[in-house]
DNA sequence: CCCGATCTGTGACTCAAGTCACAGATCGTC
DNA sequence: GACGATCTGTGACTTGAGTCACAGATCGGG
């Protein structure tokens, strides 16, 4: 119970929840750990919980038949997923989601999710706000995958990842995956913005030489 | 106010609230009328109110640099747009709406707006509910996007049509936003599946002759 | 019922993006 | 530190989609 509830303090969405709240969800929480790679749950699977990102990181993606992949968010500590399936009926999941490295996640039932937000105000808000911000990204996804050239959408990721982090090994076919292309394209894209002098490619790691210029693809 | 309170019945989000709820709302409600075509809302413009449809229809789209557009979708009486505002900060609107022939809508200040939903646990779980449907609703439209073909996506659109609706004339190039293509394209794809069989083109009316067929180009 | 405005169709072309195939680099683990 | 697995680079090609230009159809208000 004490991890649950410590698991709890960790996700954003409860930041600012009085314990008695977050004993409330504690209560019907319970801890599932996924190795790396493992499919957490599958589009058109059924009876998915609400998930929340403890350790480790989670991608959210959609797959179409020949096999591509679209990201639709990479989800790291504190973060949730497939909140709306509490709120909005779907006959079956509408995404996937597979671990990114070992992950702990926690799981609340759907029901219960519902239950607990109906319930406790802060709760509800909270949710409320997540959802607003998530509407947000995917507004922006379907702009740059519907209005941006590759070289246009690579550009915003390069500009969009956190320069100060740990390599965080990115492989070309996840970055396509991101930004809705493919493998090939990603390498050719890359060494051609550092032919021009905007990036620089490094054993593992990518560094933006030229913020303006890359802005500039945009 | 008591036009006001019968339009705000119309609000889907509103139907099973009780009067008082309604109430509270309408005191900080007023309402607005556009044009047809009349911009409502640009996007990184600042400060817009939530809307709501009462009469009329409303554009919801994204614009590129080179004047292309993206519909994000396309709102009846009893919708909303702009409500994720309410509760997650953006510097900007997120998009640009248009009125599509004469409107009416409620206007709710993003204050108040969220002043009742936090007040009222009936109005922010109607809420929360709305914004797990638009969630939903982008997921699909960033999976039409990325991984399906201008075939596929023309297929999803037509079946998507309502069968028995009044023509309510649609251009070409309004299929073209919706479906993130161009105006020529889209009537080179919709007379190729007329050919094959599949649909019939009327003066002012698409009908659909092979449901089956369409699925399959999904 | 006429006429300008708007919408649609289509050929011809361009081009970004995707596919295929394969060589070489790099990684990680035993 | 060797070796299979995975990742990356690249040429050559295909192709779906977008652009351009323009003709013809259709619409709707006066």
């Amino acid at each position: 119970m004490t991890r649950l509830l410590s698991d709890m303090k960790k996700i954003k969405l409860f930041a600012d929840l009085h314990e008695t709240a977050l004993e409330t969800l504690a209560a019907v929480a319970r801890s599932v750990t996924f190795r790396g790679d493992e499919v957490i749950m599958l589009e058109g699977g059924s009876e998915a919980p609400v998930f929340f990102v403890v350790e480790g990181a989670v991608r959210v993606y959609r797959t179409n038949p020949n096999g591509r992949e679209q990201t639709l968010i990479l989800l790291k500590p504190g973060e949730a997923f497939n909140m709306p399936t509490a709120f909005f009926d779907t006959p079956s999941a509408p995404a996937s989601a597979q671990a990114v490295g070992a992950t702990r996640l926690l799981a609340v039932p759907l029901e219960d999710f519902r239950r607990v937000a109906t319930e406790a105000p802060d709760i509800a808000m909270a949710v409320l706000r997540y959802l607003s911000g998530k509407l947000h990204h995917m507004a922006e996804l379907t702009h740059d995958l519907s209005l941006r050239s590759v070289r246009g959408r690579l550009a915003r990721y390069l500009l969009a990842q956190p320069q100060e982090t740990r390599p965080l090994r990115r492989t070309h076919e996840e970055i396509a995956a991101h930004i809705g292309t493919v493998r090939e394209v990603v390498s050719r894209t890359l060494n051609a913005m550092a032919r021009d002098g905007l990036i620089r490619i490094e054993r593992q790691h990518i560094t933006v030489l030229d913020f303006k210029g890359l802005e500039y693809l945009t």
